[in-house]
DNA sequence: CGCATAGTTGACTACGCTCAACCCTGGTGG
DNA sequence: CCACCAGGGTTGAGCGTAGTCAACTATGCG
C-alpha cells in the first residue's frame, strides 16, 4: 500500500513537493481548516481524529511511515478530521491541484492510489467490525489476530501505549488491562512486555 | 456521488455489461466467493455484512440505488464481504478487468471513482464516531442529525425497519425504540410513523 | 381469521465505566 | 547518585447503561 510511484513523479512536478517535520504532539491540520494538501508519512506516526463532544475524541486512523492521509482534500473544501503526529513525524506535503493532475495523467499511479483507498476502505470495515463485539476480550483477542499479517505468525509487537490501543479500540485502558489478563489466564495468549504471542 | 459517468460508455465497451435481478433476501456475493465483478446498484437496497461469529453479523453499508458496491474487487481475489438485497433491486455488473480498463482510460471516471471511494471512507469514518458515542440516545440523535443533508432540514423519514438500522448503530431494538421515546420526551425530535422532525 | 413481524414495555442481568489507589518505569534536576 | 515527579499499567469496589428475555400490542399479509 505504498503511494511511492508518486515520488517517481517527472523531474518537472517535483518541485512542488516539499516536506514537514512534526513533533510528537504536533497537530499537522485541524477539522475545519481549508483542505489544500494530500500528504504522504515518511516518518513516525500519524493519528486521524474527530472531536465529538468537548471531551471526547474518536481515533479513525493510524498512518505510518508510506501511508498517506488527506485523501479528502482531493474532493472537499476542508479537512473533516484533525492530523496529530503520535511521535516526531516527517511527511511530504502535495497540493491538491498538482496530484489532481497527476492523477489524470498517470493512469498507473491513478489505479495504486484507487488500490490505496479501497485498503482504507477495508481497514475501517474491520475497525467497525471490532465495534459489533461486545466482550472486550473476545474484541482484543480479534483485533491482536488481525495484526499478525500472516496466519503462521504468532507474535504481536505493540508500538503504542496500550492507552491508545484501548482508545481505538473503544474501552478504557483498565478494560484492555483486564481483557489481556483473562486472555493470559485462559491461554489464549501469552505476554512478554510489549510482546503478545498469539496460542492457536 | 454517481458513476454514472461510467453509463456512457463508449459503445464496445457495453457489450460486457449485463443487469442482475435481486429478491429482497437475496445474496449478490458472499464472504470468499471469488471476486470477479463490480457492481453498480440501480434499483433497491443492498446491505453489505460480514459473519463474525456464527450467529453475530455486523453490517458495514446500506448501497442505495446509483451507489455502488464492491469496489474490492478490483483489487483482491475474493470478496470480504456478503451482499444481500434488503428489498427487491437490481444491479449493473462489471467485470474487474472491464471496470480496470475504463479507468486506465478514461481519467475523469477514474477521477470520479476516486471521489466515490473518498466518500465511502468519509461514510465509515462517521459511523465509527458514532460508536465512540456510548449513550444511546445521544448515539441516535447524531445519527438522525447526519441524515438531513442540509442543516435547515428538520425531518428524517426512515425507510428502513427500525430493527435493522438499531443493527447499523450497534444496539439492539429495544435500546433504539426506549432511545427514541427519551428524545421524544425529551423533547428533541417528535414522531410520526416513520418520520422524524428534529427539534433544533 | 391466523400468522409473522415490527415495535414497545417491564424486570432482571451483565458488562464496561468510573474513580481511587497502587506499582513500576524512565526522565529530570538537585 | 539519589529524590522527585509524571505517566503507563494494574487492581479493586461500586455504578450505570445496554443487553436479555419475556410478554404484549399493532400491523400487514396470506
Amino acid at each position: 500500500m505504498d503511494l511511492t510511484d508518486i515520488l517517481r513523479l517527472p523531474e518537472p512536478l517535483r518541485n512542488n513537493i516539499t516536506t514537514q517535520n512534526l513533533a510528537a504532539g504536533e497537530t499537522l491540520f485541524t477539522q475545519e481548516d481549508e483542505a489544500t494538501n494530500f500528504y504522504l508519512v515518511t516518518l513516525g506516526r500519524i493519528k486521524l481524529v474527530r472531536y465529538i463532544n468537548e471531551d471526547r475524541v474518536s481515533t479513525f486512523e493510524i498512518v505510518r511511515a508510506s501511508q498517506s492521509l488527506a485523501e479528502i482534500a482531493l474532493f472537499e473544501d476542508i479537512y473533516t478530521c484533525t492530523a496529530i503526529a503520535e511521535v516526531d513525524s516527517e511527511v511530504i506535503v502535495y497540493p491538491k491541484e498538482l496530484l489532481l493532475s497527476i492523477l489524470r495523467s498517470y493512469p498507473d499511479v491513478a489505479i495504486d492510489f484507487m488500490e490505496m483507498l479501497v485498503k482504507k476502505i477495508q481497514s475501517l470495515k474491520f475497525r467497525l467490525e471490532l465495534r459489533d463485539i461486545r466482550i472486550a476480550h473476545e474484541r482484543v483477542l480479534h483485533y491482536l489476530r488481525h495484526l499478525v499479517n500472516f496466519p503462521e505468525e504468532t507474535t504481536v509487537v505493540l508500538d503504542r501505549p496500550l492507552k491508545d490501543i484501548a482508545n481505538d479500540l473503544g474501552f478504557t485502558p483498565e478494560t484492555i488491562s483486564r481483557a489481556l489478563i483473562k486472555l493470559e489466564t485462559d491461554a489464549a495468549i501469552a505476554r512478554q512486555e510489549n510482546i503478545i504471542i498469539l496460542q492457536k
